[in-house]
RNA sequence: GACCCCGUCGUCUAGCCUGGCCCAGGACGCGACCCUUUCAAGGUCGAGACCGCGGGUUCAAAUCCCGCCGGGGUCACCA
């Protein structure tokens, strides 16, 4: 290929940034990096009205937690629509000193009325065409037309649907600038896209019927084309548009669910498209194997259980100091104390042998933040069916003993522990699982929890006693021993 | 309604272009077993798709052709 490649992602800041907009993002920047090309944001705020600089903010940094880097676009200007008017507007003027485009003076109401009367016919309204050789003069007010080509085809060849051809009549003069003088969207993106020396439009399929009007317009300005690929949608498991019913639909949602930023990447990468058999790619490998010719065209339904799944894959695959940084923000909630609060708990060095001690068992931050909890403060209650299953009336004498013999013990690694319970097990004639739920359901009332001895090390000798002797206390009780001890 | 797109296990998909290696492979989820101080993780095995349906073409079709049905998208002086 002779010219670099230029791909651009063009969001408008209307609204909370969705994970269709975001694998948008991702197709087009694998597909730059992937041809060591160019990856271009730019904004497409003309609608004044509901574009807010909060979204901008939003996108942005979305995208760089994303880490989907761009080489052009904002904070630098000249990237967003409604610093770009001037450019719209002499393309406007061109095409009608062209004969390309014309003014036309029909207002909306009659242009409602015309379309009322085609609904009622059950025909489909196309502009009539009434103001396009008439001459209409700059004087009056007036919106600027495309002359559309009359008969024949247009033909979209699309690098993943392949050929979609539409008859032109079905096709009327649409509207480039409004009578206020605003660019209408379709307008933006051809000049913005040639301006911009765009070479491949990957976008949502849901642009796809736009694209033989903007063809028109490549053609009327006298521009070459970019090549065009339109990627299938992203469904509920209903198969129809994902909404905030199905959960969370937003990036921002699954950040703040805990999700790794590659597993994100690496789920919605999978969504569409695929190289062989692989599941797991990190950015880097995205960008290498990234080709369009592996997208597929038929919509995929958003699979939260995989996502997890993913998610866990990446937590594994993280190492200890990293997930002990972005566990941070989320042990406070967990503990139920204001987020700010995680960050003056642990040291991130006993974060990270925390974090250690959970990551497979964590599918999100969230989870791996509540199953931290027991590294930060004695359980508040024990499980029930725990105490009913091993709270038996030798747990007493047992825990008296566990107790004793953590008392004498010097070395409190995990592995002197094990060493220690081991022996201990074998000199009471038990199995190791009798004394090491024992002691799981003092440290974390619960029945499951990372393997004891870790978590017994991680809390050091003194808590773990204090929560030895608070157990057997808790156990006394509850059921007073019977009779001598031995 | 018109136009456009899509249709392989519940879900994501490989295979389709260049028919036979596919009575369809992988992954998630599900079930069983193994491992094991618990839960996970890991390992092994299994259930699960008449390749949307119906016709063709062919010695041979998931793969080529036609029709149908189903789903989705788009039909603004919104983006």
């Amino acid at each position: 290929m002779a010219d670099t490649v230029r791909v651009r992602f063009a969001p408008s800041p209307t609204g909370s940034f969705h994970v269709g907009g975001a694998r948008t993002a991702l197709f087009n920047w694998a597909f730059a990096r992937h041809h060591k090309g160019v990856f271009i944001l730019r904004i497409e705020d003309t609608d004044r009205s509901r574009s807010t600089d909060e979204h901008i903010v939003q996108i942005l940094d979305v995208l760089r937690w994303l880490g989907l880097d761009w080489d052009e676009g904002p904070p630098a200007s000249g990237y967003r629509q409604t610093e770009r008017f001037e450019i719209y507007r002499a393309h406007g003027e061109r095409l009608l000193a062209d004969g390309r485009a014309y003014r036309c003076r029909c207002t909306p109401e009659t242009l409602d009325a015309l379309r009322d009367a085609a609904k009622a016919r059950k025909e489909q309204f196309r502009y009539p065409g009434t103001c396009r050789e008439a001459g209409v003069p700059a004087s009056e007010p007036h919106a600027l037309r495309l002359k559309m080509p009359v008969g024949g085809q247009t033909v979209v060849e699309d690098a993943i649907l392949g050929t979609v051809t539409f008859d032109n009549d079905t096709l009327d003069d649409w509207i480039l600038v409004r009578t206020d003088g605003t660019p209408t969207y379709n307008f933006c993106v051809v000049v913005d896209d040639v301006t911009m020396k765009i070479t491949h439009v990957i976008r949502g399929n849901d642009h796809l019927n736009n694209t033989p009007k903007q063809i028109a317009c490549y053609a009327a300005l006298g521009y070459e084309m970019p090549l065009f690929a339109h990627i299938p949608m992203i469904l509920a498991p209903d198969r129809g548009k994902m909404s905030k019913r199905h959960g969370a639909t937003t990036v921002e949602e699954f950040r703040d669910q805990g999700i790794l930023p590659e597993a994100l990447v690496n789920y919605l990468a999978r969504l569409g498209w695929s190289h062989g058999d692989d599941e797991i790619f990190s950015p880097k490998e995205l960008a290498e194997h990234f080709t369009l010719a592996q997208v597929g065209k038929a919509g995929a339904v958003f699979d939260r259980e995989k996502l997890l799944w993913v998610s866990l894959e990446w937590i594994k695959a993280a190492a200890p100091e990293r997930l002990a940084e972005v566990l941070t923000p989320f042990l406070g909630p967990a503990l139920g104390l204001p987020s700010a609060a995680g960050a003056a708990l642990v040291d991130p060095a006993r974060l990270a042998a925390i974090a250690a001690s959970l990551k497979e068992r964590s599918r999100t931050l969230v989870e791996m933040a509540e199953q931290a909890a027991c590294y930060f403060r004695p359980p508040a209650a024990y499980d029930a069916p725990a105490t009913a299953k091993f709270w038996g009336p030798e747990a007493p004498h047992r825990y008296a003993v566990l107790i004793k013999r953590h008392l004498s013990q010097e070395a409190f690694d995990p592995e002197s522990l094990e060493g220690l319970y081991r022996g201990l097990a074998a000199e009471m004639g038990l199995k190791l699982v009798d004394l090491a739920q024992l002691t799981r359901i003092a440290l974390t009332g619960k029945t499951a929890s990372p393997p004891v001895f870790q978590v017994a090390a991680l809390l050091g000798k003194a808590e773990t006693i204090a929560r030895l002797k608070t157990a057997l206390a808790a156990v006394e009780r509850a059921k007073p021993p019977l009779g001598p001890k031995q």
